[in-house]
RNA sequence: GGCGGCAUAGCCAAGCGGUAAGGCAUGAGCCUGCAAAGCUUUGAUCCCCGGUUCGAAUCCGGGUGCCGCCUCCA
């Protein structure tokens, strides 16, 4: 496997620190809303990445964690007038149905926030024993960026002016410098910690858990992948290797990964921009495995472009594996091993390259179409072919679906009987050779946005975009 | 201003020095009562200029145009 390190700027041999194991940390959600699809292009791209690595036959031990406290829920809580906890219980779960949707796995571990408070006053502790950290009069306590000769490495920058945006507070030694504990005073959301009643800083919040449950083994890094969009690297995973390598002997991670932006007309999704697209919404018109297949469908370091358009296209693409799936409908075989496995794995292994996948499995369904059409009967053929069906599933996370399911996303059973009715009529005229009868049905049918097909087994029909 | 990314057929998109994958759309053919589906087939010299090389979409230099990070952010 090889993957491509967002820090050291090439693509390396991915060696893992423990033998035959994977540590993979990613950061998960701020839940205060919905999931836009940047959210999701996020999660399948490390969904994918795992799923190669489990391919390739490694342990993997993939955590994603939930920041459910942070000053935008609480902001959601006080506009809603439910607590914070609810609003984040309430987005927790969202997150969860839109990534099943998507065929995202969970994650093998999924810690919270608010459930690691001492985990992160432990490394609180440690950064102010070592000198790291330093308390001001209000009771907040901030990282001296100073203080780390590794500061700004990751993210390749120079420590003068360029980091003036930084919230002005005039106690702190230096304009780079981050909050870890932001003391509270009031009655608003805190927990108690040996610093007084408080809240973590984000940034402490990945550095912690991972110290705290992911790390095994002394290395010299914590684990072996951090994964995150490209916004997380400056200044959240800097601050992170930051918070890592001074409180403890080690670096953070090994190999960094970072993916690209889904972009709307060009432009990154924002809320100030206006131009966020929820996941929920996409799911109300399209099948939570066509927006897998078209979000995964370019590499994960590029912006990916959102358009109806090119996911109409990419459906399109994804209707072809399904239209062979049914072809294998209603057989029962045994899963054998595939070549379709070993390539996949090639091209996947060279920093997830799914473009040369998708190429890979429309070239197999090309040439099972053709297989099939030569040797219809053959019993070894069709054993294979729904194998690599399985291999698909399980290595990619599509094609696993009931052919038949696929091609009627969204319909009633009421319409469902109708065109079944349509079709039964249209049989009947075709069987007496009344084609202008037939014909007129079929009309119906496209009319209702059904496309039918006559085949051996008889006629199969479609949704038609 | 600092740092970084991208620019390949109508559209999406691989490519990592050896003579342009794949998909969608389009035209043609086979198949079909006609369709649809399936199969076959059709098309780009790679933003511009200069350089290195026997050879460059791929390397170097200079442009142009988009986008992102530097503030919460997947």
């Amino acid at each position: 496997m090889f993957i491509y390190d967002s820090v050291k700027k090439s693509k390396l041999r991915f060696e893992p620190q423990n033998e035959g194991k994977v540590s993979l940390y990613v950061c998960g959600p701020t839940v205060y809303d919905d999931a836009h699809l940047g959210h999701a292009k996020s999660a399948l791209v490390f969904d994918l990445l795992r799923r190669v690595l489990e391919g390739e036959g490694y342990e993997v031990f993939f955590a994603r964690n939930i920041t459910d406290i942070d000053d935008k829920i609480i902001n959601k809580a006080l506009q809603s007038g439910l607590s914070t906890t609810e609003i984040a219980q309430r987005y927790s779960e969202a997150y969860h149905q839109d990534m099943a949707a998507i065929g995202v796995l969970p994650p093998t571990l999924e810690p919270k926030a608010t459930e690691s408070i001492d985990a992160m006053c432990e490394m609180i502790q440690k950064l102010l024993d070592k000198g790291h950290a330093y308390t001001i009069s209000n009771g907040d306590i901030y990282f001296d960026t100073a203080t780390d000769k590794g500061y700004l490495s990751l993210s390749n920058r120079q420590s003068d002016d360029n980091v003036s945006r930084v919230e002005k507070v005039s106690e702190k030694r230096h304009e780079a410098d981050f909050a870890l504990w932001k003391a509270v005073h009031d009655d608003s959301v805190s927990f108690d910690s040996p610093f007084g009643k408080g809240r973590p800083g984000w940034h402490l919040e990945c550095s912690a858990m991972i110290e705290r449950y992911v790390r095994s083994g002394d290395h010299p890094y914590a684990i072996d992948i951090h994964g995150g969009g490209a916004d997380l690297l400056f200044p959240h995973h800097e601050n992170e290797a930051a918070q890592t390598r001074c409180s403890s002997n080690h670096e953070l991670a090994k190999y960094w990964m970072h993916n690209g932006f889904v972009t709307i007309g060009g432009e990154k999704m924002s809320k100030s921009l206006g131009n966020s697209f929820f996941l929920k919404d996409a799911l109300k018109a399209y099948d939570g495995e066509v927006l897998r297949f078209y979000l995964l469908s370019t590499h994960y370091r590029g912006d990916f472009n959102f358009n109806e358009e090119d996911l109409i296209a990419s459906k399109r693409r994804l209707d072809r594996l399904y239209r062979l799936k049914k072809r294998l409908f209603g057989l029962n075989a045994p899963i054998v091993e595939t070549d379709l496995k070993q390539s996949l794995l090639e091209v996947l292994g060279d920093d997830l390259n799914v473009s040369k996948a998708y190429a890979l499995i429309d070239e197999f369904v090309t040439s099972a179409n053709e297989k099939l059409d030569a040797a219809p009967k053959d019993k070894t053929l069709r054993s294979v072919l729904l194998s690599s069906f399985d291999t698909l599933n399980t290595l990619l996370g599509f094609g696993g679906q009931n052919p038949y399911a696929y091609f009627q996303f969204g319909l009633d059973e009421a319409t469902k009987a109708r065109i079944n009715e349509l079709i039964d009529k249209r049989s009947e005229a075709k069987k007496i050779k009344d084609f202008a009868a037939s014909d007129a049905l079929r009309d119906e049918l496209t009319a209702m946005g059904i496309a039918i097909m006559d085949t051996p087994e008889g006629t199969v029909w479609e949704i038609r975009d």
